[in-house]
DNA sequence: TCAAAAGTGTTGTACTTACACCCATGT
DNA sequence: ACATGGGTGTAAGTACAACACTTTTGA
């Protein structure tokens, strides 16, 4: 069955940059397929296709739900949040023919999900961020890849964002790993706990032994109405340091009372 | 002619929410279209149209190229900026077809270019923000335009974007009036004055006599190097105060001194 | 009992806020 | 001269970066 149209018109797809966190890595991961049709086979490529569209009164699916769809359908992954992107139109980004993408950030809680190629893809798996930049992609799926890598960077630090990286529950230090991993800069810890316990959208739930040495760490998870409260209201928390930071002389000074 | 693909594909259009300063009036100034045909023939809608597409070896127009053509040509403007907002593509949001739209916000210097109506357009005219909310418009163009004012008064506090409202040479009173109409919100003179000069990208230029009673305010203009360098490596610039705000006692205290 | 890791408190500095004061211009 | 409005300085108060101290766990 063919489709007519008085003047010619792009094909529409989506991408998705799926983030994951595992607190055992260094990195954070990203979930890739490995492309298995031209052009650019066996290249790294972002899960995505096609967005649905009928030309009846139904006139198809939600950009949104084409995202969910399709990194359902082909890695098995069911995302706890979703974000528009960017949208990518440059000619020519698609050898094929006009195809407009409409690129989408997913963070997903638990890596676990064993990744399973799906029917458009020969593979699907998670991938640190670091091994993802040494991959050769295809089509502009790189320049999406790092858009979307400076986005969640920006985005962290006037957004709990973060947080949908992680299991329901999880401990101060975990947190703390994460906003580490994702803005690749050491953090204090005083001054990160503060920081987000101020922000008062966490509950203390029991702690968490035989970690090894060390004192067992709290275990937290939400207050899901002051979570979605705060997001609501636009909250501010940014973990990292100024820079120019204020305590820069007086350390000898103090040692000394 | 027609265009013939296996499956049904969506309209792609580009619409743009165009926001324009005097110095002169008390609130923003957006450029609107009144549509000409049905649907929603009469209404207020936001200048665009369908972007470029060819089947052939040469894909057609960019996006951004096509936002930029559709406001010269609606509207008879060039615009000093422009930045992707978000892609609009729930089925159902125009009655004729799948219709997906990626909007646009565009910056204008200066709104002197008298709006002029266009081929596609009954007319196009600056209207200002409260008057605008105050239209019926068409499709779903009321949800576009609330989500670019957001976003422009959300950036505006970490960006220096405001500054592409105002024509080359400006004084600091008129800057601060351009914030005070973004944000709705007084800001205080000395202070902003402070935070603006803090950035290290203005030039003095002279001043601007003969505006009415009081001292004549300094004229500016940007160093245009030490201004990309800031706009790269992410300045930031919040003129509003911090709500909670330091000095809450001793007012009284102090005049007694 | 010691090392390791997490929780908690302390403190100087720098920055922000709200003004006050001074200056320049037109009437 | 004086009213109007813009430029400039300043003190109080606060937040925060750095880091010391305390507590709890496993070996």
């Amino acid at each position: 069955m063919s489709h007519t149209y008085s003047y010619p018109r792009p094909a529409v797809t989506v991408d998705c940059v799926l983030f994951g966190f595992r607190p055992d890595a260094a990195d954070l991961q990203v979930l890739l397929i490995e492309r298995a049709d031209e052009p650019h086979e066996g290249a790294a490529a972002l899960p995505g296709g096609f967005v649905e569209v009928r030309d009846g009164g139904d006139q198809g699916e939600d950009l949104e739900a084409a995202a969910r769809r399709e990194l359902l359908e082909e890695t098995g992954v069911k995302v706890d949040y979703l974000e528009q992107l960017y949208t990518f139109g440059k000619p020519g980004r698609d050898p094929r023919g006009r195809v407009i993408t409409v690129a989408y950030i997913a963070l997903v809680r638990s890596t676990d999900h064993a990744a399973r190629a799906g029917s458009d893809a020969a593979g699907a798996s998670w991938v640190s961020l670091r091994d993802a930049r040494a991959r050769v992609m295809a089509f502009d799926h790189r320049e999406i890849l790092d858009m979307a890598v400076a986005r969640l960077r920006g985005k962290v630090r006037y957004a709990p964002l973060g947080f949908a990286l992680l299991p329901e529950r999880f401990t101060m230090p975990e947190l703390r790993s994460l906003y580490e991993t994702i803005l690749d800069a050491p953090l204090d810890r005083g001054n990160f706990r503060n920081a987000v316990l101020r922000l008062g959208v966490l509950k203390k739930v029991g702690q968490r032994k035989g970690n090894g040495a060390g004192r067992a760490p709290d275990l937290y998870q939400f207050d899901k109405r002051a979570y979605d409260r705060a997001t609501r209201e636009g909250i501010s928390f940014d973990p990292v340091p100024d820079s120019k930071g204020p305590p820069r002389v007086a350390r000898a000074e103090r040692k000394r009372r």
